[in-house]
DNA sequence: GATATATAAGATACAAGAGTCTTAAATCTG
DNA sequence: CAGATTTAAGACTCTTGTATCTTATATATC
């Protein structure tokens, strides 16, 4: 898999959490109600947001009409800061073989096509932010 | 990371044998050469290499001036050929958000950009024989 | 203040990946 | 045939990722 089962709720979630606010207008959503939605581990999920939040992307409030919500404004928030807090961006930099003390003076025979697709992949996820993203969730009626 | 420790051996294997077949006109070489050349466990180099073996991508002989070889010219035998038989192609397949039941119907809003990169990275590695690398690493003195 | 609701934090369990080791079988050489 | 070499097969260990469970801590409502 090219992340990590924890990446992949992390964004999914991120991404429900995004659409309850633009739609409904709440600041925080109960995990519990995320993990229902999403049909996956509540304490799973709880400890990813948790990292979320560390990582400054979430903002979380305890108690009644506690919840998780976006410490930022949806089209600031984009993949790549959600992947990089929870997988790290290791795929990005590493390389296909992994070689070490690998790079651009010693590089391996499968380096261009790798590095050129690599990058491409980054560039991807940056541009893509949960604003964007929930806006075409919308438009086209798409599942999450 | 993209693929798993096994299949970066597997791959950085099969090239080495390719590069031995090919200068020094060799059919068998011994895994222990290989484990030593690459730096990497001997054994679990074994097992990888019986993996390939057993896709028909290796062949194999026991005993004294044994090892292993190609089982087909080097130009038949691509990068997505190794990949299939070690990791499987479940990566360029399944989708960054792994959701179950997705597809062409019911995509979620990530599908159009990552589907596209993710059949260029297959094309990628199906264009790629082991007889290209070779000769690249050769023309270039590029590592393995 | 008492109680219910929610996240925070960490202990624990389970599964999969990565790596090691041992024994068996095949083959060559002398 | 005897002994050395080399892969085959599988048991075993160690580490990491995934998932669950328990106990704290903060907050709101009444
Ligand atoms: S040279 Fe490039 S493609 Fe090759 S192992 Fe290093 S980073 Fe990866
Ligand atoms: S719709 Fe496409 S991108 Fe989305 S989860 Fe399914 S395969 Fe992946």
């Amino acid at each position: 898999m090219l992340f990590s089962k924890g990446c992949t709720y992390a964004i999914r979630a991120s991404l429900l959490v995004t659409t309850k606010e633009i739609k409904d207008g709440r600041k925080f959503i109960p995990i519990r109600e995320l993990s229902d939605e999403l049909d996956l581990s509540f304490h799973f999920l709880t400890k990813i947001m948790q990292v979320l939040t560390e990582a400054k992307i979430m903002e979380s409030f305890r108690g009644p009409n506690g919840g998780v919500g976006l410490a930022r404004p949806a089209r600031e928030i984009t993949l790549i800061d959600v992947i990089a807090a929870v997988d790290g961006l290791d795929l990005f930099s590493e390389c296909a073989l992994g070689l070490p003390g690998c790079g651009e003076k010693t590089p391996c025979p499968l380096h261009a096509a790798w590095a050129k697709r690599r990058e491409d992949l980054h560039r991807m996820f940056e541009k893509t932010t949960l604003a964007g993203l929930a806006k075409e969730l919308e438009l086209n009626a798409l599942r999450h």
